[in-house]
RNA sequence: CGCGGGGUGGAGCAGCCUGGUAGCUCGUUGGGCUCAUAACCCAAAGGUCGCAGGUUCAAAUCCUGCCCCCGCAACCA
C-alpha cells in the first residue's frame, strides 16, 4: 500500500478561479478518488497563495487589508470546489502560522547547508511580476516582457539561493528517474533549460512587507515562490511538532508525491522547488506532472451562437459530474484541448445521456418490470464479466498513466458490451414467454452487475452519478471500496426506487441558441447575477492554465472582482466636452510592420495633418482606408505603439467577441477637422 | 530567430515515448430491435497518417530538412 499524494498548485488569490483552476483541481482530485478506490491511503491538497506585492496593491486599491482580500476569495473557492464535489483533505493557505513556521523550517535547513548568500542585486524589476529582467529581456522601452508595463531600475540587498550548484544534481535526478517530469516533452525542456545554465536565484525581497519575515535576514521577505511551493510539505506539518502526515505521504520511500501543474509553471516546480529540497536535505516529489492548456474555440459559428458559456453555466444547465466528465474525457491529459460548447453539448447528449443515462435507465427499467426488484439470481460465465475483467486492466493501466481519457473510454466500451449483450439476449421478449424464470434473472443480473461496476469504475470521476446509480440499483450509496470492483457486489433481489433519468437529454441546436442569447437580451440588470454562482472573469479566447500564481503566471485578473457594485457610471456633460472629436480625412495608410494589427495611418484634420495609428489592420486593407472620412479623438495625448507615434484615435465600433472594429464614418461632403458632439 | 500547440477517413480527436494488421466519437448509408432518455445493436462506405529525404526486414511512430494552420505574448491610445 503506497501512501498518494497529489497537490494542486496553490491559485493565487489575486486571480479569480477560472476553468483552468477548476480543471486541476478535479484531475487532483479524480486521481485521488483512484488510488483511495484501488485501497491506498491518500491525501489530497488544493490551497491559496496570498502573499506579494500584488496582493498588498490589489488590497491597497480596493481599501481592504490584504488578509481580507484573500478571505473573499478564500470562500470563493471554498464554494466552488463544493460545488464541484472535491474531496481536498486539507487546505493550505500561505499566510497560515502552520505555513509560516514550515517555511522557516525550510529555510533554516537550507541556510545550514549553506546555500544562502547576500549580495546586492541591481536590475530591471517588474512589481507585476515580482520579478528582474536583464537588459536582454526588456524592450527599448525597459518594458516588461509578461506585462508589457514599465520596469524600474532597482537596487536592492537580496538573499540568494546557490542555484547554479543544483545544475548536474537536478540533471542526474532526471536521468535516473523518468518518471519525474511528464510527459516528455517536458522533461525535454526541462532537461535543456538545465542545460543552459541556472543562475543563482533571489529569494527575498526588500520592498513588501506583505510576506513571510525572512528568518535571520531583517527587513527581507520570503520571496513568493520560495514561499508557495513549500507549500506542499508544510501542509503536511513539516517543521511542526506534529509531523506525522509528513513522514507518511512525503519523507517514505514507499509514498507517491505528484504536483499537478500547468505547463506555465513547469520551471518552478521541476527546477527551483527540487532545488530548495535537495539543497535541504528532503526527498523531491515522485513526478510532476504538467497539463496542457483549455483553449478556447471561438471561431466554428458565428460569434453570436456558442460564443460564451461558462463552466458555472454548465454546471448550473447540466450539474458537476457533466462538468467534470467533460474535462477529464475532452482534454488528452498532458496536451491542449479546446472548450467549445458544442463538443459539450455533443458530449453530454451522447456520452452521457445516451451512452451512460441510457442504459442505466434500460437496464434497471427491464429489472423492475421484471421482477419489481434486482435480479436474485446470479451469474458468473457471461460475456460482461469477461468483457469487464479485460476493461478494468485497461482501466487501471491507463489512470496508472493519469490518461484519464482513456480511463473513460473504457468504460464506456463496458456500457456498450452492456448494450450489445441486452439485445442479443432480449430479455424482452424472454419476460413474455417464460416469465421471470432463472434464465430472466441471469441474465437481467449480468447486465445490472456490469452496470453497477461502470459505475464503480466511474466514481473517480463522476463521484454523484455513481451513488445515483448505485441508488438506482438499491445499493448502499456510499464510496465505492476495493471490494467493490469485484463481480459479484450486486445485492440480489434488492427494492430499486423508481428513479429520474440521470441524464436528460438536451436538444442542442436550442441550447446553443438559447444560451448566448441570454446574454445578449437581458440588459443584465445586477441582481440577476444573484443566482449565478460566480460572475464570469470573463477574459480572452484563452482560459491560462491554473496557476500557483505569481512570476510567470497569467496577466493581472481584470476588476470583475469588484463584480455587483452597480456603480452610477454616467458622467455630466462637462467631461464629455473634454473629449475633442473631430472629422478626419485618411490621406494614406500603411500596416505598422511585424504588427497585425496596427495600421499607421496620416489624416488631415483640415487645419493640420496628423499621424494616427490604430487597432483596424486585422480588418482592414490599407487601399480601403484612403479617402475615408472618419471620426477621431483629437485631443488625446500621443502615445507610441510599437514604436510608431500616435496622435489621437480613431474611432470604431468593436463588434462581437473578437472585438472585430467597423470604423465610424461620416458622409463624404463633411469637410475634415468638423467637430463632432 | 519571442513562447507554445498542431497537421491522421466529412467533422473533432487518440495512437507517436516502448516501430510490426491505422483506432475512437460524431456524421453518412443499409439492416435489426422495440426493454430504454427518438435511445440501443449489427454492417458498410470513407484515410497518399502535411511534404521530401534518411535509418530499418518493417515508419503515423525514430532522425534530418521543408511547408502550412492555430493559440499566447508584443502591439488594438
Amino acid at each position: 500500500m503506497r501512501p498518494f499524494y497529489a497537490t494542486t498548485p496553490i491559485y493565487y488569490v489575486n486571480d479569480l478561479p477560472h476553468i483552468g483552476h477548476i480543471y486541476t483541481t478535479v484531475v487532483g482530485d479524480a486521481l485521488t478518488r483512484y488510488h483511495r478506490l484501488i485501497g491506498e491511503p491518500t491525501r489530497f491538497l488544493t490551497g491559496t497563495d496570498e502573499h506579494g506585492q500584488k496582493i498588498e496593491k490589489a488590497a491597497a486599491a480596493q481599501g481592504l487589508t490584504e488578509i481580507a482580500l484573500a478571505d473573499r476569495v478564500v470562500a470563493r473557492y471554498g464554494e466552488l470546489w463544493k460545488l464541484y464535489e472535491i474531496a481536498n483533505d486539507d487546505f493550505i493557505r500561505t499566510t497560515e502560522p502552520r505555513h509560516r513556521k514550515g517555511v522557516e523550517a525550510l529555510i533554516a535547513r537550507i541556510e545550514a547547508a549553506g546555500d544562502f548568500y547576500t549580495a546586492k542585486h541591481d536590475g530591471w524589476y517588474c512589481s507585476n511580476c515580482e520579478a528582474f529582467y536583464t537588459e536582454k529581456e526588456l524592450d527599448e522601452e525597459k518594458r516588461c516582457p509578461v506585462h508589457g508595463t514599465p520596469c524600474t531600475w532597482t537596487s536592492e540587498e537580496n538573499v540568494f539561493f546557490r542555484l547554479s550548484r543544483f545544475a548536474q544534481p537536478l540533471l542526474d535526478h532526471i536521468e535516473a528517474h523518468p518518471e519525474f517530469i511528464r510527459p516528455e516533452t517536458r522533461r525535454a525542456e526541462v532537461v535543456s533549460f538545465i542545460r543552459g545554465g541556472l543562475n543563482d536565484l533571489s529569494v527575498s525581497r526588500t520592498k513588501l512587507q506583505w510576506g513571510i519575515p525572512f528568518p535571520g535576514r531583517p527587513g527581507h521577505v520570503v520571496y513568493v515562490w520560495l514561499d508557495a511551493l513549500a507549500n506542499y510539505v508544510t501542509a503536511l506539518g513539516f517543521g511542526s511538532g506534529d509531523d506525522r502526515l509528513y513522514r507518511e505521504f512525503w519523507d517514505s520511500p514507499d509514498s507517491v508525491r505528484v504536483h499537478l501543474i500547468g505547463k506555465d509553471i513547469l520551471r518552478f516546480h521541476a527546477v527551483y522547488w527540487p532545488a530548495f529540497l535537495l539543497s535541504a536535505g528532503l526527498p523531491l516529489p515522485t513526478t510532476v506532472w504538467a497539463h496542457g492548456w483549455w483553449l478556447r474555440d471561438g471561431r466554428k459559428i458565428s460569434k453570436s451562437v456558442g460564443a460564451i458559456v461558462r463552466p458555472d453555466e454548465l454546471v448550473a444547465d447540466f450539474g458537476p459530474d457533466a462538468v467534470r466528465y467533460f474535462l477529464l474525457r475532452e482534454m488528452a491529459f498532458g496536451q491542449d484541448a479546446s472548450f467549445s460548447d458544442e463538443a459539450f453539448v455533443a458530449r453530454y447528449n451522447s456520452d452521457l445521456a445516451n451512452d451512460l443515462g441510457n442504459t442505466v435507465s434500460r437496464v434497471a427499467a427491464l429489472c423492475r418490470q421484471s421482477f419489481g426488484a434486482a435480479p436474485s439470481v446470479p451469474c458468473g460465465v457471461n460475456e460482461v464479466h469477461a468483457a469487464y475483467r479485460r476493461i478494468r486492466a485497461e482501466w487501471r493501466q491507463a489512470l496508472d498513466e493519469l490518461a484519464f481519457h482513456r480511463a473513460l473510454e473504457s468504460v464506456w466500451k463496458l456500457l456498450s458490451v452492456i448494450n450489445g449483450y441486452v439485445v442479443s439476449r432480449e430479455p424482452w421478449k424472454i419476460r413474455k414467454e417464460e416469465g421471470a424464470s432463472p434464465r430472466l434473472h441471469r441474465i437481467l443480473y449480468s447486465a445490472s452487475e456490469g452496470v453497477r461496476l461502470a459505475a464503480v469504475l466511474l466514481s473517480p470521476f463522476a463521484p454523484s452519478t455513481s451513488r445515483r446509480i448505485f441508488e438506482a440499483f438499491g445499493l448502499p450509496a456510499g464510496e465505492p471500496t476495493t471490494d467493490d470492483l469485484r463481480w459479484g457486489g450486486l445485492v440480489l433481489g434488492a427494492p430499486m426506487p423508481e428513479s429520474p433519468a440521470l441524464f436528460p437529454r438536451v436538444d442542442a441546436a436550442q441550447y446553443l441558441k438559447g444560451a448566448p442569447a441570454m446574454d445578449d437580451d437581458t440588459p443584465k440588470d445586477s441582481t440577476s447575477t444573484a443566482s449565478a454562482p460566480a460572475p464570469a472573469p470573463a477574459p480572452a479566447p484563452a482560459s491560462p492554465p491554473a496557476s500557483a500564481g505569481s512570476p510567470s503566471a497569467a496577466p493581472p485578473p481584470s476588476e470583475a472582482t469588484q463584480a455587483a457594485t452597480p456603480a452610477d457610471t454616467r458622467i455630466g456633460i462637462e467631461e464629455f466636452q473634454k473629449v475633442r472629436l473631430v472629422t478626419a480625412r485618411v490621406l494614406s495608410a500603411e500596416r505598422v510592420p511585424k504588427s497585425n494589427r496596427l495600421m499607421k495611418l496620416q489624416v488631415d484634420l483640415g487645419t493640420e495633418q496628423r499621424q494616427i495609428v490604430a487597432g483596424i489592420a486585422a480588418k482592414y486593407e490599407p487601399e480601403g482606408l484612403v479617402g475615408r472620412n472618419v471620426v477621431i479623438v483629437a485631443n488625446l495625448k500621443p502615445a507610441k505603439l510599437m514604436g510608431v507615434e500616435s496622435n489621437g484615435m480613431v474611432l470604431a465600433a468593436t463588434v462581437g467577441e473578437a472585438g472585430e472594429p467597423s470604423l465610424l464614418e461620416v458622409a463624404a461632403d463633411v469637410p475634415p477637422g468638423s467637430r463632432v458632439k
